[in-house]
Parts: C-alpha cells; structure tokens; sequence
RNA sequence: GGGCGUUUAGCUCAGUUGGUUAGAGCGUACGGAUCACACCCGUAAGGUCGUAGGUUCGAGUCCUACAACGCCCA
C-alpha cells in the first residue's frame, strides 16, 4: 500500500481523475426533488460575468460554498447548487467592442445591431466556458446539468414574466430623467459603474450682467464654475435664502452671457454655501444632479445642451442682448472645444472676473474611461416607492411598495445577513427607496418587451377625446393580436406625457412578440418617420396590412396617424435578470425548468438556504432578488445571507488589472493544487471586511503568486503523509470496516484504552463538535484552524508519534484508533479539501463505489469525551517539551539518551509513572526517578544538573523536571533565565496581592473568580520558592 | 459632509457575554538527514493590544474624543 503513494502529494496527478470521478458517479452533482419535507439544502451560484476569467474574489466565494454544499450533502440533505454566469450588459458590451475595435478598427454602428450581438454571443461561448473550467478546477460541486445563463430562453421568460407584472401593476413607468451618461459608449450607466478621478482643472469667475438694475446695485454677479460650457444651458442663478448680500436681489433677473436669456435670481438654501466663492451660484438643470434637484424644487425649466454623441446641440446658440452679438456653439464637443470657445468669447467680452487653478473630483465611466455627462433622456424606471394602495405580494400578501416589502423581509429577520453588521447599509440604501433605472442604451441584454406607437386619431367618430380615441385603437389591436391562447399576454398603456398619445404595449410571451413584430412590418411599411405624416386612411395605405387590422380600422371608421410601431431599442439594466435569478434558475413563472418532474426545482428547493456574496452588490443585487423573490413568487429568494470579505494585495490595495497586483486562481491551483487554495482561501474568511494578501512575483514563472498559499499545499502534504503513513499500518480487515462500525469499538477503546487513545478520540470529538459550531456560524477560518490544529498537532505530532513504539509491538488498538481518526478527519476536512480527502479515502473505502462526498459526515458522540485524559496528556506534554528544552539549551546531541528526573504532585505522579514510556520515548529520556514535591533526588541529580521548574498555570499543580547533564550544564544561562522567571513571578504575586487586598474585589467580583485568583496565587508562591532554592543552589554551589 | 469598518508579535490574522500569566500560521534564531512527511522534526525569541481620557473591584474587550487607513452613500 505505502508503495503505491508517492512521498509528496501532487495534486496535479490526482484532481482531474477525483473530478470525473465525481461527475460520472453523481451525475454532475445532480439534484432532484425529493418527498416534500425531506431534508435539503439549496444554493444558486452568484453568476459571474462572462467578461473575463475568474479572479479571487470568486475563488474564495467558491469555496465557501462548496464548503456549504458539501458539508450539507454529506450531513444528508438533498443538496442542490445551481451555477450559471451573467451576461454583464455593458461590462460585455464594451469589452468586446473594444476588442473588434483594436482589431478591427471599427464601431459598433459599424458592424450593426445584429452583427455586434453576433459577436458577443461568440465570445460568451468562448469565456461562458472557460469560467465553468476554472470554477470545476476548483472542484467545486455545482450542478452542471442545470447551469443557467442569464441571457437564455428560461431566463428571458423569467424576464418578460417580470416586466410584464410590473408593467400591469403600474410599477413601471417611463420618466425623463438625470442621468450618469457615458459619451462613448452612448448609454447611461449606473452609479457603481463610475469611478471618480481628481482632474486638474479651472475654476472660472463669470460674470452675469444684473437686468433692470437700479442705482447702488452691482453691474455684475460673479458665479464661480468649473464648467463654464454648461452657463449656456443655465435657467436661473441662485443664493443662499439668507445671505444678506443678496437679499435684494431675489425674484430679480440676470442675464446669461452669450445667450442673452434673462433667468430668475432664486434662493435655494440647499444648493448654495453662501461661504463659498462669491454665495452666487449658476443653476443648470439639464447637466448637474444638483441643479437637477434645485430645478424641481424650484420649478426651473431644463435646457439640455447635449446630443447623445457629446456635443453640443441646436440649444447652444443665443444671441447676447447687450452686445448684438450671435454665438453658435453647436456640433462643438462639449465638454472641451465648446469650453474652450466659450471662454475665448466671454474673455473677449470681458466677463471672466477670475481664472485659477482647481482640483476636482470628475466622474468616470467605468467601462470606457471617458468621462461622465449628466444627461436628460427618457429612460424606464421601476417604481421602488410606496404606491397608493399598496402592491399585492407573490403570495397574496400586501405591501405598501416593492422597497418596504425588501425592508420588511430584512428587519423581521426573515433574512438575516452575515455579519449583521451589514444590516444597517441594506436597510437605509432601500429606505429611500429610489426609482431604479433599468433601461440602458445598449444592444446586449433583454430587450425591453414593450412596443410603442403615437397616433393622431380622427375623433370624428363618436369619441369626445383624442385619448379615448387612442384607448380603442388600442383595444383594437390587443383584440388583434390577442388569441384565445395568449388573451392575457398583451397590455398596452395610453400615454399622454408628450406630444401625441402614444400607445405603449407590452408582451409577456414570445409568441405575442412575434405578432407584434409582424404587425409592426405591416404598418411600417406605410407609416413614415415624422409624427406629422398624414393620416393614414386611404385603402391603399392598408394594402400590406393584415386583413384583420384593415378591418379594424374600415369598421369602426377610424382615421390615424401612426408613427413607426417600434419595439423600444433599449436593453435592461443587467440587474433587473439577475434579480430574478433564484427564481428563473429554478424555472420560474413555471414550477420548473422542464416539465419532467425531476425539473420541478420551485416548489422543493425554493427559497434557497444561503447566498454567499460580496458586499457590494448587497443592495444593488441582494436587495432587489428579495425585493422580486417577494412581489413574484411570495417568498424571500434566501434565508441567510453571507458577505464575504474582499481580498486585496499586501498594501491594502484592491487587486486590479491596471495594477497588476492580481492572482489568479488557476495559477495558484497549478503551482499548489485547488485543495491548497480552498484551505488557504477558507482559512482567510473572518469576519473582517477585508483580507490583505502579500502578492509576489514567482520568479520562476513569472505569475503572481502570494506565500500564503504555502501552508495550504502543506497542510495537504502533511495530510497525504499521515495517511501514507497509516494506511501502511492497517491491513485489509481495517480498512473495509465501514465508518459507523468503528463506532463500538472505539467507544470501549475510549472507556478503557491507554490515556493516548482515550487523548486523542477526545480530541477528536472536540473537532467534530467545533466543525459543526463553526459551519453553523460561517466562521471557516476557525474551521480550517481548528482543523489544521487537531490533525498536525494532536494527531501528527504527538499521537502518531506515541503510537509508533505501540505499532512495532503489534499492539491491535492502534489501528483501529489511527484508521478511525483518519477517516474521520478525513470526513471533516472533505468540505474544505475535497480532492486530496477523497483520493485518499479510495484506500479505505469499503467499496469500489463509495465516495467520501457522499458522506456521512462525522457526528458528535458523547461517550467520546474524557477531559480527564486532556488534562493528563498535557502534563505529559508539559514534561516531554522541558525535557527538549533542555536538551536544546544545552546543546546536547539528539540521539543521547539523558537521564531525567521529576519532582511532582503525589497525583501527578501516578500519571507518570503509569506513562513513564511516552515520556521516555518522545523526549529521549530515561526517567531515573519520579518523586514527590519536597523528596529529595539522589546524589547524581544534586550536581551536573540542569532543572526545568514548570511554570505553574491554571489547573495544574507544581512540576519540577530535572535533567542529569555531566559536564554540560550552562550555569549563567540558567541563572538568567530563572531570574527572569522570579522577576515576572513577583510582579504577578505583587498584583495578585494588590488584588487581594482590594475589597471591592473580594466583594464585588464572582466567589470563583475570588478563590481561582487565591489558588493561582498559593501556587505562584510556591513556584517562586522552587526557583529561590534553585538559584541559592546554582549561585552557592 | 453622513454611515460602516479596521488598527493586537517582523507579516497575515484570531481573541465569543469584561475575569487567573493575550493566541495561531508564516517569517526569524538555534539544533536536527530520526525508518510518513525537509512542503519535515524539535526548541526558543518576539506584544506597554493606534493615542488620550472615562466607566468598573477588574478593560485587548464597554463608553467618549482624536489619529491613520479602507469601504459605502451623498
């Protein structure tokens, strides 16, 4: 047997065949429902994006929960981890047309809607199953038969199902809107996805001539800007309600410069810091979040300035009163030639007061790099507010509004997020419960289900409005296209916001889709662009129209106008389909992803137990899931939620691409192994916020690669060598023993067996019970610590060792004890380490077909316990280790056996005589004499002595170990070191004493406290008498 | 500006409701080819717990202020 192990593990030669070991055996981790109430344990996976590969963040998330799902498969539940990856809209979008751009110096208006899709679909093929590699390579254990991607069609339907409920139930609305917009790639993108940079730029004084101004009044006020461009959409001026410079001047007008506009001069106590600059501030409501918020508590009009590509538009030409002079600064790019020209024009009319330097902060679009405009469009909202009436919930329940229904399920602790600490930001992030943007203008990502057309219908026929009109051309085409199938599938909105009433229909299924698109060719073909076109009423008009719709329009003698019937170009925000992901992996609107009954995934294995996730997309992700999971099925998607912390470099510093500070997962598994990594990672995850991790180049590949990752490769190797070294020490009879039937046995071997065996299935025991305690707390570094500390320092150092003499003497308990705690620590760390654990757990495995993943995992078995032999065996150990320090203080070779004595306790000494060989074998030692405290050693020890006074700690009594050393005692060293102990033993005594005499303590503190501190100092004296003795001896001698 | 977090050994981190002398791994020093493992074994050194106050019989732990760093939100 020990033959066929290699003297290290290489874990190269072993994870790849364990994986397809595991994929054929339990096809692919598959779950399947089961009896309703039976035991289970469902995960989905935080689905990565399919930009790129996999980074730490996601290795360290992956194995937290394959720890999770491991642990609970073997424990019996029916165990279902459902992985996937997201599409990532813009991240993907602008990765790949960055990509076709580098290569092929073209945009995507170049290539064309159809195409650029085309294109990003091929590389998701591409990374869509490198990410599955790498997460497998990790060993993690998902079920890949049910792996989802965002995009697809079980997803979509999830999607449509979703919009199309909250489309119905009012929640969804289309609004102008402020927005983060990004120049260059042409969309609006989300708060997240910008960063800040601190740009060197100009703060600009202009001056804005006061109209009507009367004697004693400045000609002038001077507003300080660093956007000087943005003055030509400005629409007021405003000043701190109580700045008593500018009292009189409220409700007045000023002028804009180079647009001649007159705008009001407003108080806004919320926009101006009357401390800063001059206490006069421009307002722009069009181009600045602030003045947005100013403008609609002011009721200011919005100018917007700028066209989708960043330049300036039709707006940006005016006409200044005071000089007759016109200025045209469109088709300018804004934020720079328009900056520019429109400083070279106000200069020469001489209305820069001021010009310095100035540093602020610009945002940045994260996905181009370009920098941010505030930009006016219309865009999709989901109403998060609280509606009139309230909204009904999935499961027939009411809320005042989708935000609160989130909030609700949080603070009732319906979900309960790990650490709690995090609470508190989920909870004031949704209480302000802002509408949620969800349309971008993007090609990658779900389109948004809804069609829209205007119309301009005669009312020339019995309807008293314009709208009433709209509402039965409408009604007309849902009856078009409505069949009996699909009567609730279409619903459409009248609205009049803008211009001509526009109907606004959304579909809920693709069928309908595909009807609306025909219908959409059919009048297209006839109507034309402009809003204005005639009204489309002739036969002819109708020729290419479907019978049914000319019909429609002959019969009830309608006349109208139609613009385009166009499917609305935006897509939605990325979230709003991972919003839906627990329920869409699972097959919802349905009850499944199929109809086979071992698809049903939503009734059984919804809602999930946990999800383990970063924290930075608590709200924008975890809120919003809960929020649908609630308002779509009725329940929360997840009952805990665990946030993991961020791994950063050895500086502190977030690992990053441009910093060149990352490690890749894959690199650390080739160069270590994944269990390596998983133990490392695992043993990293505290409850802190963040980890720092000290990066270094390997100098041989040339990868990043960090130290820390050593213990993990050595933990395994130290594991692979125990278990060499035991499997060698069993014979076949031991090895087939099924795990449950150890049970008896080990049992009588722990009532009476030698203190070591009775030591270490304590031991053992103990780490069952702190396995369960931490997994059930999610605290996995002190899983991995304890662990770590029971098999290397209990089991390898000491227990392995004791039992060796006992092997060579064919003792039979050994075997089964060393078999039995092998195989349960190999159960334990399965979770962890699951490809080394259950490579070696194939030598033991009473069948060819029984897997280590399949559990059982190790429980918890009282009669197990013996505190005794835990406290013996550390007297044992406190022994053996002076011994060794003497042995190491006086540089006396290994191999010479030493003649030792000890001076204990008449209690103690029992113990050691009856252990005298553990002693002797591990410390290399013969024990001459074991006494009592205050007997006297012979002669040999009264001289050539070097004497080892244990310090005496909590739940132990004085020991005293004396080593016969000829010739090789180093007095001063031992002379100093026992002053150095007197010294510390009388600072202790002198504050125990201080303590002792205080009666506030004696009163107030626990009677056990009062009397542990009375003994501990009964023996501190005691000890400190020892040493006195023992110095008198060394310093008179 | 508001909120949250971190600060403990050279490094990375534990330290649970305040209670007897604050722990681990790595690194360091010294010794060791011992028949599971040198990715190893043995031993040791190394900490006024960020600073200053306060509460308490008693503070790494609770409170206040300050400092540095990080994250989130405006």
């Amino acid at each position: 047997m020990n033959e066929a192990l290699s003297p290290q593990y290489d874990p190269q030669a072993v994870e790849s065949r364990i994986y397809a070991l595991w994929l054929e055996k339990t096809g692919n981790f598959h779950a399947v429902p089961g009896a309703a109430g039976s035991p289970k344990f469902s995960m989905v996976i935080p689905p990565p994006n399919v930009t790129g590969a996999l980074h730490l963040g996601h290795a360290i998330n992956g194995t937290i929960q394959d720890i999770l799902a491991r642990y609970h498969r073997m424990k019996g539940d029916n165990t279902l981890w459902i992985p996937g990856i997201d599409h990532a809209g813009i991240a993907t979008q602008a990765v790949v047309e960055r990509t076709i751009f580098e290569q092929e110096k073209k945009s995507r208006h170049d290539l064309g809607r159809e195409e650029l899709v085309r294109r990003i679909w091929q590389w998701k093929e591409k990374f869509g199953n490198r990410i599955i590699q790498q997460l497998q390579r990790m060993g993690v254990s998902c079920d890949w038969n049910r792996t989802r991607f965002t995009l697809d069609d079980i997803c979509a339907r999830a999607v449509r199902e979703a919009f199309f409920k909250l489309f119905k139930d009012g929640l969804i609305f289309r609004g102008l809107r402020l927005v983060n917009w990004d120049t260059h790639l042409q969309t609006a993108v989300a708060d997240d996805e910008i960063y800040h940079e601190t740009v060197k730029g100009r703060l600009t004084s202009i001056k804005y001539p006061l109209v009507d101004r009367r004697p004693g009044e400045p000609e002038y006020l001077i507003v300080a800007t660093t956007r000087p461009e943005t003055m030509l959409g400005d629409t007021a001026l405003a000043v701190h309600p109580e700045d008593p410079r500018y009292q009189k001047l409220i409700g007045r007008k000023a002028q804009v410069p180079l647009m001649g506009r007159e705008i009001p001069i407003i108080a806004d106590g919320l926009l101006v810091d009357p401390k800063f600059g001059t206490g006069v501030v421009k307002v722009t409501p069009a181009h600045d979040p602030n003045d947005y918020a100013a403008g609609q508590r002011n009721h200011l009009p919005q100018i917007n300035l700028l066209t989708p590509d960043g330049k300036v538009n039709g707006n940006g030409t005016g006409k200044s009163g005071f000089w007759g002079k016109s200025f045209d600064y469109s088709g300018l790019r804004f934020a720079s030639d328009a900056r520019r020209l429109v400083l070279e024009d106000l200069e020469v009319l001489g209305l820069i007061a001021e010009s310095k330097p100035y540093e602020h902060e610009v945002g940045h679009s994260d996905r181009s790099k370009t920098p941010i405009e505030p930009y006016l469009s219309e865009q999709w909202f989901v109403k998060m507010g609280d509606v009139e009436g309230g909204i009904t919930l999935g499961d027939g329940t009411k809320s005042s509004g989708l935000a609160q229904a989130a909030l609700d399920a949080v603070k009732s602790g319906r979900v309960k997020i790990i650490p709690a600490r995090y609470t508190q930001g989920y909870i004031d992030w949704l209480s302000q419960k802002r509408d949620w943007c969800i349309s971008r203008q993007l090609w990658w990502g779900h389109r948004i289900p809804v069609w829209s057309v205007s119309c301009n219908p005669g009312i020339d026929f019995g309807h008293p409005t314009r709208e009433e009109a709209t509402q039965e051309i409408a009604n007309k085409i849902v009856a078009y296209i409505s069949d009996e199938k699909h009567s609730n599938d279409l619903i459409f909105r009248v609205d009049t916001t803008y211009g001509l009433p526009k109907i606004v229909f959304c579909c809920r299924t693709t069928e309908v889709a595909e009807k609306m698109e025909e219908l959409a060719g059919y009048i297209n073909a006839n109507a034309t662009d402009t809003i204005h076109s005639p009204p489309l009423e002739k036969e002819s008009d109708l020729r290419l129209a479907p019978k049914g719709l000319r019909e429609l329009i002959r019969n009830n003698g309608l006349t109208l106008a139609i613009r385009r019937l166009m499917q609305d170009p935006d897509v939605l925000d990325t979230w709003f389909s991972s919003a839906l992901w627990p329920l869409s992996t699972m097959g919802w609107p349905a009850n499944g992803i199929s109809d086979k009954p071992e698809d049903q995934l939503l009734p059984y294995f919804y809602p999930t137990g946990v999800l383990s996730t970063a924290r930075e997309i608590l709200t924008l992700w975890v809120a919003r899931m809960v929020m649908f999971g609630l308002y779509l099925h009725g329940d929360v998607p997840f009952k805990q939620v665990y946030i993991h912390a961020v791994i950063q470099d050895g500086q502190g510093r977030p690992m990053k691409k441009s910093l060149g500070n990352g490690v890749d997962p894959v690199d650390i598994i080739e160069s270590h192994g994944a269990d390596a990594l998983r133990f490392t990672l695992a043993g990293m995850a505290t409850e802190t916020q963040d980890i720092r991790l000290p990066v270094v180049k390997d100098k041989a590949t040339g990868k990043n690669t960090s130290p820390r990752f050593d213990s993990g490769r050595n933990f395994a190797n130290k594991i692979w060598n125990a278990a060499r070294f035991i499997l060698s020490n069993l014979d076949e009879s031991h090895r087939k023993h099924e795990i449950s039937n150890f049970n008896s046995p080990i049992i009588a071997i722990a009532q009476s067996g030698k203190l070591e065996d009775r030591w270490i299935l304590s031991r053992l025991n103990q780490t069952v019970r702190a396995t369960y305690e931490s997994l059930a707390q999610f605290r996995f570094a002190d899983l991995c610590s304890t662990l770590y500390g029971f098999f290397w320092n209990d089991l390898c150092d000491w227990y392995l060792e004791i039992a060796k003499a006992r092997l060579q003497q064919k003792d039979s308990s050994v075997p089964t004890v060393l078999h039995y705690c092998l195989q349960t620590s190999l159960a334990l760390l399965h979770p962890v380490m699951p490809f080394i654990t259950e490579e070696i757990f194939t030598r033991l495995a009473p069948t060819a077909e029984s897997l280590l993943l399949a559990g059982p995992f190790p429980e918890y078995i009282r009669e197990l316990d013996c505190p005794r032999a835990e406290k013996e065996m550390d007297l044992l150990q406190r022994i053996i280790r002076a011994i060794r320090d003497i042995r190491n203080q006086c540089n006396i070779e290994s191999k010479k056996i030493l003649d030792a004595a000890v001076l204990v306790s008449a209690h103690d000494r029992a113990i050691v005589v009856e252990n005298r060989t553990i002693i002797e074998t591990l410390s290399g030692a013969t024990l001459r004499e074991i006494k009592e405290t205050g007997h006297r050693l012979s002669d040999i020890f009264q001289k050539d002595t070097v004497r080892v006074i244990l310090p005496c700690l909590p739940g132990h009594r004085q020991t005293d170990v004396q080593i016969h050393v000829s010739g090789a005692a180093d007095r001063p060293a031992q002379i100093k070191k026992l002053a150095q102990r007197r010294l510390e033993l009388e600072k202790l005594i002198a504050a125990g004493k201080a303590r002792m005499a205080n009666d506030g303590f004696i009163s107030k503190a626990p009677p056990a406290v009062v009397q542990g501190l009375r003994e501990q100092l009964c023996k501190q004296e005691s000890e400190l008498t020892a040493i006195q003795q023992r110095l008198t001896e060394l310093t008179g001698a």
